[in-house]
DNA sequence: CCGTATTTGTCCGTATGTATG
DNA sequence: ACATACATACGGACAAATACG
């Protein structure tokens, strides 16, 4: 009856890893792994998930499962429809530039308060991530150059000390794969002229928290502006499609 | 068996209300009574809820209550420990300033996305706003200078027509409740000089967005301050109660 | 537009493990 | 060490809403 689609489902992810998992409960195990499946894309955005066959995957019950996912909703990766299920959230360019401005007012932040904790070891840190990033941009070797970009940016959050920024900045990061041109977000964030890295880290060592927080702040919204023109360029040739051909 | 506690609890809340909340799922609906009991303070930060207790109460099964306060975890308004039970979540200062930090970087966002959304009569009703506020204040009717204060925030929020900084916005906000030293936040809001509102819609009518972001920025930061210093004297207090008697 | 199959929402009973005094 | 209370998780059940032919 229902084999159709149970197949596919069945091969995503194997049941069984739940020995591994049980080091949180039940549910905080299931909302994990959702949640790298959501992020990973292996659930794309729209997507229905269907109660009975996920809990048959994970071989688990339906009432965890139930939890795992109105957690889900709550920090924004699901939506829930009264009756109907719950399915991928599936956020508008609309909605994908209000989170980068919300995430350039939050990675300001952490620039302005940076300036009170820079100390020689941390410039010293900086500047080695911009060396490096600098010789592999010059390499043109944009697969090192991408995770090393992440981490020079979660090593900025990180050192704020603020829990509450980092939880706040990475539900925000995450949301932001929930846009159907995920692509383009990543090309955004891509093609960062290292100026604007430097010229972040120079602010910091100046010890200017105004300077400090533009810099990040414009640094994002910067790759907002590009992922605004991908997008704008997808929408024309969706509509020449539609109206040419 | 249970009694001792089980007549204070029923005594919160009655059951009956479900034909009211009937609108949405009863998890939805039994999420946002929570949601208020915590808000209120009728729940208070670091008390349990008991499972059968609660579900007793509100005259439903365990299934949805348990999604309630998963969703209201996530959220950030509670705190589950495995095998042990969910508590109301409870801040401490630290972190209420951080939260206070954020709030103040998103609300500088408004004031920043404002300068593109400001019109005449927009300046017209914030002016309102102004002398209203000023009357108040001069007639110490702090009763209704409060919620005008927050009116006026809220309309500054709301103003900005991005759906995702309202929610971000006023989940930071319902956070900053659960801090034990809830008075001092309250107290921390209304203390606020009207040369700062003014300031903020000045900013505004100048069409600076720098300007206008710092100086809302700075509005959050001083009702942080004046939060930080009311904390700092309440852990004196405690001191000396502890040290002298 | 109608009838059927599917799926969600909700309840209940129960078994098991874990924390607490 | 023990007993109690409680949370976790399971499975079955059924009504109601929805999707589908």
């Amino acid at each position: 009856m229902a084999n159709q689609t149970s197949d596919k489902v069945n091969t995503v992810l194997q049941a069984g890893d739940l020995e591994l998992l049980r080091t949180s409960s039940l549910t905080g195990a299931v909302e994990k792994e959702l949640e790298h499946l959501i992020l990973t894309g292996e659930l794309k955005p729209g997507e229905r998930l269907n109660e009975i066959r996920l809990s048959n995957r994970f071989g688990i019950s339906r009432g965890p499962l139930r939890e795992a996912t109105r957690s889900l909703a709550a920090r924004g990766l699901l939506d829930v429809v009264r009756n109907r299920g719950v399915f991928v959230r599936s956020i508008s360019v609309k909605e994908a530039l209000e989170i980068y401005d919300l995430r350039a007012a939050i990675f300001g932040l952490a620039g302005r308060l940076l300036v009170d904790h820079v100390t020689d070891e941390m410039l010293a840190t900086l500047n080695d991530y911009l060396q490096r990033m600098d010789a592999l941009a010059e390499q043109r070797n944009f697969d090192d150059y991408y995770p090393t970009n992440l981490a020079f940016h979660d090593h900025l959050i990180g050192a704020t000390g603020s829990a509450s920024l980092v939880n706040e900045y990475h539900g925000l990061v995450d949301r932001l794969h929930l846009c159907r041109a995920k692509g383009l977000v990543q090309a955004g964030g891509l093609a960062v002229s290292n100026r604007e890295h430097r010229e972040m880290v120079d602010s910091l060592a100046a010890g200017d928290k105004l300077r400090a927080q533009e810099a990040f702040f414009r640094h994002v919204e910067r790759s907002k502006r590009r992922f605004e023109m991908a997008a704008e360029a997808d929408a024309r040739e969706d509509e020449e499609k539609r109206d040419g051909r």
